[in-house]
DNA sequence: GAGCATTATGATGCTCAGATCATACTGCGG
DNA sequence: CCGCAGTATGATCTGAGCATCATAATGCTC
């Protein structure tokens, strides 16, 4: 699954949908990553700005990667699951 | 060109090579994104972790876009721009 | 190399994220 | 219901990002 992320609060989805899928409870992530389990929800729902680090630390211990591009003109190119 | 990002060093290097492409000076992202210029020289050269927020706000100026998916395992799928 | 444009660095004050602990809320199984 | 696992919320304190201004360093162009 891909994620199209654009906010704060897109950023906390993917990551709790990536969660999820990997079956993790936020306090399994939070000693895998390295982050606090209440700053996970927090992030899960996307409550203001994390530091990029975190984030990046939250994407690493879920083996989830980010991708830079140019934005697609063309709206959506079809296949993500924007939210 | 689609870049990898994994550290806040690689977010400022796609940042920084996104704005040259569009030719435009940090002062100029400045002014479109809010976002002070002495914070994108900051960015750019990923001195440790900006906000989230903030990197959004670049990201939508530069018409950038940021998707999230599961790691490839096989290393490379071959294009990506890794650095 | 002078001079201007661009980018980097330094200092300060405010604001807020994160660490930490405690606790409240929310399912869900029995 | 009750209790437990999971998640959310609240408070405090520390540290760090960002706005802001000033200035230094760098890069170009002539």
């Amino acid at each position: 699954m891909k994620h199209l992320v654009r906010t704060s609060k897109n950023l906390g989805h993917a990551i709790r949908e990536a969660r999820k899928a990997k079956n993790l409870t936020q306090k399994e992530l939070a000693s895998m990553s390295g982050v606090w389990q209440e700053t996970i929800s927090k992030i899960e729902n996307g409550s203001g700005g994390a530091k990029l680090e975190t984030v990046f630390d939250l994407i690493a211990a879920l083996e989830l990667e980010i991708t830079v591009t140019e934005r697609s003109k063309g709206t959506s190119d079809g296949l993500e699951d924007i939210f």
